[in-house]
This record gives structure tokens, sequence and C-alpha cells, in this order.
DNA sequence: GGGTTACCGGGG
DNA sequence: CCCGGTAACC
């Protein structure tokens, strides 16, 4: 009933309705996946149809999913030396399932909170059976506020673009790999069960395609996300000018260079900004959400995302422009006590609160995550199945492909950088790509922020600001 | 002080 | 002209 193993994965039985890496992935939660399509047709429907890939600072993870198994294969950099102990194959198979656990936090039962928001909110009931499996994912702190930062007056599409290109010039390369092995068309076009024999080996699969479809030699080529160090630099600002980041060019740098300065790395803590951060989560929301504000281009919607996302404050609703138009038409938030007769109603600080308590109380503890499934179904590459259902086909872009439906070319979005053959693009030097895989870290004493003259300027300005409520 | 405005750059 | 906003300015 179950697909063959892909060749080099390990299997976690795990239902869709607990996680859905294609609405999950894809749904402006993090910018960094690879996904490249399996098939250039229609797979049996116990088969992945999709390859998923993230670049952490040691290895590169690789998943797949069928209906009941999230498939997981990790890939090191050559001759990697850097786990002190023996690579041992058991060792990082279960490195990589506890990342993966953490990650997409699989110990929250998605399905009992599917079940209390539908009880808490008619709304919410109306749209469930169409978009399973979408959770909030615990990404990085580090990573995550330079993505949201760049997010502003923004879309997901160039925002990625944005974020691969942000790694591809201030990280250097972790490793290289060929995209996955497509299905051969012989299973591809079956739509019914697979054959009786079932080509599961790679070497099958390849005589068995290597006729018909050119093979795609290239590399692809993985970095991961640059250290607050690499992007410190006031030169940053301009270089990120230059590739088209716009007003954010000077965001993002002066963002690094406030927690580089906070928190230099040392021979002992090569990356102190990146782990200080992670001590936010255990931090109260409003405290925590204080400090955020107080670095550049953060503002409370961008603050919001990043507690809700990577500092675990599962109770957050960010508040953008779709959701304040989904709170206005759904659950009964009024624009303004005085309309504005101008189609536009602006976004102020009142509203924003007016909505972010309203959908609070709604959906309770997890409001963040409950959030997330809403805002998920109203985008537009999900559109037609979202709260306006069908109407209008959403325009096909690579980096929006619906799921399940037919796939353009191996076109992953977004793109590491692809290198045919022997050359590597190169990236800005930083220091040593080492380290250990992304996890939980202990709390070191450095609770009260020595923030440095600018920061603790901020933090002071904006607290008066933002007080208001 | 809460409400406007300019702001890079890409896409419809 | 719209955009998953923010900082600066009245």
């Amino acid at each position: 009933m179950s697909c063959p193993l892909p060749a080099g994965f390990h299997a976690l039985p795990l239902p869709i309705v607990q996680l859905s890496l294609a609405a999950v992935l894809k749904c402006g939660q993090s910018f960094r996946w690879s996904i490249f399509p399996l098939s250039s047709g229609t797979l049996p429907p116990s088969y992945p149809t999709h390859e998923y890939r993230l670049c952490l600072r040691d290895r590169l993870i690789c998943l797949r999913q069928s209906p009941d198994t999230l498939y997981y294969k990790t890939v090191l950099p050559p001759r990697s030396t850097h786990t002190s102990s023996i690579n041992d194959g058991e060792t990082v198979k279960e490195e990589t399932l506890a990342w993966i656990r953490d990650y997409f936090q699989l110990d929250v039962d998605l399905v009992y909170l599917y079940s209390d928001w539908s009880k808490r909110d008619p709304v919410f009931r109306t749209f469930r059976n169409r978009f399973e499996g979408i959770r909030m994912i615990r990404q990085d702190p580090w990573e995550n506020l330079v993505s949201f930062i760049c997010s502003s007056n923004n879309n997901i599409s160039r925002i990625t673009k944005m974020v691969t290109s942000l790694c591809e010039h201030f990280s250097p390369p972790l490793l290289s790999l060929p995209p996955p092995e497509l299905y051969p068309e012989l299973l591809a076009s079956s739509l019914v069960s697979p054959p009786a024999t079932p080509l599961s080996e790679p070497s099958l699969l390849r005589s068995s395609q290597q006729e018909n479809i050119p093979q795609d030699d290239s590399l692809w080529t993985y970095h991961p996300f640059p250290s607050p160090a690499a992007l410190a630099s006031s030169s940053v600002a301009s270089t990120l000018r230059s590739l088209g980041f716009g007003y954010r060019a000077e965001y993002v740098q002066k963002t690094a260079q406030m927690l580089h300065e906070a928190h230099p790395p040392n021979s002992k803590n090569v990356d102190g900004a990146e782990k200080w951060l992670k001590t936010l989560r255990s931090m109260p929301t409003d405290e925590a959400r204080e400090v955020l504000l107080g670095f550049m281009g953060v503002g409370r919607k961008v603050a919001d995302c990043v507690l809700l996302m990577s500092l675990d404050k599962k109770e957050v609703v960010p508040v953008d422009t779709h959701v304040y138009q989904i709170a206005m038409k759904h659950y009964g938030v009024s624009p303004s006590s005085k309309t504005k007769s101008k189609g536009k109603i602006p976004m102020t600080p009142k509203i924003y609160d007016q909505v972010n308590t309203k959908l609070a109380e709604v959906w309770g503890d997890y409001a963040g995550w409950a959030h997330s499934v809403l805002f998920t179904a109203d985008l537009k590459s999900f559109s037609t199945y979202g709260l306006d259902a069908p109407e209008k086909m959403p325009t096909r872009s690579p980096s929006e492909l619906l799921v399940g439906l037919p796939t353009p070319p191996m076109t992953p979005s977004p793109s590491p950088v692809k290198t045919s053959g022997k050359r590597k693009k190169s990236a800005v030097p930083v220091q040593g790509a080492s380290g250990i895989l992304d996890r939980e870290i202990s709390i070191d004493g450095g609770l009260q922020v020595d923030l440095g003259l600018s920061l603790a300027e901020r933090v002071k300005k904006r607290r008066r600001v933002s007080t208001s409520r």
C-alpha cells in the first residue's frame, strides 16, 4: 500500500493531518526550502510528489512525504570531520530526527488543535478540511528576524529571492548536490497502482528514463544562513542595495550590526548573538516584543511574526493587511469610527491591537497557530481552495505551484545556486561554518541586555511609542 | 500622540 | 497601482 523506501531515506510514520510539508514549507513561514518535483507526470497516491531541502549550518536536510510517512535523509559536506565523534550513520540519523521533531514541533497535536478551533470558531470550521496539516514551524530566531525584516511591503516570491541571495552572497557554500532523480515515466504516467515490479532501484530508474529525459547533471549548491557578523559591516548595506533589497538593505545591516556589537562572537562562542536571541524564548511575550522592536526595520507586525514563528509565543497573532481584511469580513472588526471615503483603510496601531485581541480571544491559547492556517488558506497560491472558494485560477508562478497539480519542469523554488558541473560560485568568506546542528541551547547568564548605546536608546525610544494599549 | 507619507523594486 | 510595513514627520 505504501511506496518503496526512497534510496538513502529513513521513514517516520506521520499522518498528513499532523503535517503537510507542501503547505507548510510554502506558506511564508520559512523562505529557504528548495522544492523539487519528483515527477513530470502523475504519481500513485502513496508516492511523495516532491523533495524538500534545507541547508543547516552543518548539513543538508532532505525530506519527502507520503500520506502517512515522512521520509528524511541527511547529507553531510564532503570529508566532514566537524562532529568530534565519528560520523556514525546512526548518530547522524538520530540527530536529524531530533531536529525534525523540534523544527516541526511534533509533540503538539495538530488534530486536537483543529478540533478545538472548530469548536470555538464557526468560520474556521468551514474550511478546516481543505487545509489539513498546517502547523507552526520552530525556526531559528536570527534567520526568522532577518527574513521578516525583508518582508515589509513585499511579497513571498521576492522575499524568497532576497533570502536566497543573502545566503549566496554572505555565506560560504556548505555542499553541492544534484537534484533528486525523477520517477520514471512508466510509473509516473500510471494512474493506477505501481507496476508489479516496482522500479525502486535508482539504477533502474536511471536507465529507464535516460533515453527520453535529458538527465540534469548540474549541481545545486547550498549555503547556510549567514551569521550576524557576516552582515554587520556598513559596506553590507550598499551591497544589499545593489542586490535589490531596496530600503530594507539598511534595516538588515543595521540590525546585524546592533546584534553583533552587543554580542560579539568570541573563541568560546562563535555566534553569541544568535544564541542570545534564542534566550528570548524564555522571556515573557511582552518583554521579548519590546526587545525585538528595538531593532531597525522591526515594527509591531514583524516583531509578532518572530515571536510566533521562532520564539515559541504560540498565542501571538500577527496582523498584516490580509489578516486585517479577513478580520473585517469574517470576524466583525470594524474599520474605524471615522471611515474615510477613500477605498483603502490604513492599518493603524489601534486597528492592529483591535484585530490582534479579537482573534486571540476567538482562537485561544494557540491563536497564532490558527492564524497561520487562516493565512495560508487565504494565500493566492492556494486560493482555488481558499476562503473565497472557487473562482479565479491563480496565476501560476514557479514559486507558487499548487500542491498536487501537474508541475512544470525541474524548477525548484527557492533556487539554491545552480552550477553546471565543475565550477561553483564562490561567496563572501565568513567565519567557519563549523558548529553543530541547530538545536536548543542552554541559557547563559546574559539575559540582561548589554545592548550598547544605539540599541539601548532605540529600545527606550520605541518603548514610549509602543506602550499604547 | 495617533494619523499620514515616502520608500526600493517587482509584478499585474 | 498594489504589496505580508516601518521610520519619520506633523
